[in-house]
RNA sequence: GGGUAGGUGCCCGAGUGGCUAAAGGGGGCAGACUGUAAAUCUGCUGGCUUACGCCUACGCUGGUUCGAAUCCAGCCCUGCCCA
């Protein structure tokens, strides 16, 4: 199900092909978020307008509102949302971890008080993929334990035999109740846990590996960790996880995150960012971010980047600063639109660069440019 | 013309003797955001100063008081009601 098409000699990067039960995903790739439902102001048509592959969908949001009963009746996730081009859903995993106050870890599963109206809910690893075989996805993830930063070696040794222990349980169910999407069976990738230790991530990747799982996927990353180490764990984790199966690192990252993760072999991406920041009026540049809010763009009638998606073209700075202070809901949709279109292509150029031998020189040429924090954003 | 309610910082609006450079909104100016409880959240927003501090401020003028946005008098202006 995964196809290596290309490797470059002058790193770990990789090109390849994915195939879900409802279609081929290049890799590298970037997957726009869509956790209840929808690609947040972006329609499924211009999801495909930019090139859009895959994206995701979350187990945990969609099971608190609509509900199973609902998402049963719509038929699945895809015929819900009216997308229906390859779906990954995070299993609730993460929600385990960024609502950690309103929840219960067990050894059997969480207890959450669900965060729309307090309801006691109960998510354990066998509920988790039958939610999400229920939606349908193609790509379903384990549920995992995703740990805090810092995390002392024990707590993350402790987590993270809880994390394989759920994880040989979601195989269980699986194999069980052969979860089908599209008339295919749906794909289960594992996470690789074991927060900064380089033992622990090994030994997760190993173990997860002797389980079997379709993917695999490196999880509780940006959670507060210094960048290198998220350079560290990939550097140690991606040599031991198999060639020939896809390596996604979840949540991630910036862009230059990004291509430095693709230089170490990860080959599938997903973030908030494009979106999360598009709605609050930062749109990314080859250059770094600029907030289109400022007031030095108020004047400013040359477009948002020099190499915008057709969707964005004739909109100016000045203009969507204008939108985004008069709260007029098109600003952060172009925005949003401008900023998917940004990770979309820098993950297709990466992809085009390992296949036509040039990725070095793509890769340093995307890291000297950005700025973390653009002086000017003049140019 | 008579009555009545009121005039507060860029705007709206609280405040009725010291704890007031003045609550709270809005607006403005910035910042944060990485498997989305996020069209959210945080900070700043009279002037000068690195700061201590000083100056200027609650329609205007004068007064009472140790001390006034707050009390008194006159004036100006606005809303509403009656002629």
């Amino acid at each position: 199900m995964f196809e290596l098409l290309a490797t470059d000699p002058s790193s770990r990067a990789r090109a390849g092909r994915l195939r879900t039960p409802h279609g081929e995903v290049e890799t590298p790739i970037f997957m726009p978020v869509g956790t209840q439902g929808s690609v947040k102001g972006v329609h499924p048509n211009e999801l495909r307008d930019l090139e859009a592959q895959i994206i995701l969908g979350n187990t945990y949001h969609l099971w608190v509102r609509p509900g199973m009963d609902i998402m049963r009746g719509a038929g699945g996730l895809h015929a819900f949302m009216n997308w229906d081009g390859p779906i990954l859903t995070d299993s609730g995993g993460f929600q385990v971890f960024s609502l950690a106050k309103i929840r219960k870890l067990k050894e059997e599963g969480c207890h959450f008080q669900n965060h729309v109206d307090g309801t006691a809910m109960f998510l354990s690893p066998e509920i988790a993929m039958e939610i999400q075989a229920t939606l349908g996805s193609d790509v379903a993830m384990l549920l995992d334990e995703c740990t805090p930063y810092p995390c002392e070696a024990r707590e993350a040794e402790k987590s993270l035999e809880l994390t394989l222990r759920w994880a040989r349980r979601c195989k269980e169910w699986v194999e069980k109740h052969q979860p089908m999407t599209g008339g295919k069976p749906q794909l289960h990738f594992g996470i690789v846990q074991g927060s900064v230790y380089q033992e622990l991530r090994e030994r997760s990747a190993r173990e997860l590996m002797a389980i079997g799982f379709d993917g695999y996927a490196i999880g509780g990353l940006s959670v507060g960790e210094p960048e290198e180490d998220m350079m560290k764990i990939a550097d140690w984790v991606c040599p031991i996880l198999p060639e020939n199966q896809a390596r996604y690192a979840m949540g991630l990252g910036t862009p230059p995150q990004m291509v430095e993760l693709i230089a170490r072999g990860i080959d599938m991406f997903d973030c908030v960012l494009p979106t999360r920041l598009a709605r609050t009026g930062t749109a990314f540049t080859h250059e770094g971010t600029i907030n289109l809010k400022n007031a030095k763009f108020a004047n400013d009638f040359r477009p948002i980047a020099e190499d915008t998606h057709p969707l964005c073209q004739g909109f100016s700075r000045a203009y969507i600063r204008h939108l985004l202070h008069a709260q007029e809901i098109m600003g952060l949709r172009l925005i949003s639109l401008h900023n998917l279109h940004f990770y979309l292509s820098l993950a297709s150029r990466a992809r085009n660069a390992i296949q036509q031998g040039c990725f070095a020189e793509f890769r340093a040429e995307v890291t000297a440019r950005y700025q973390p924090r653009p002086e000017n954003s003049s140019t």
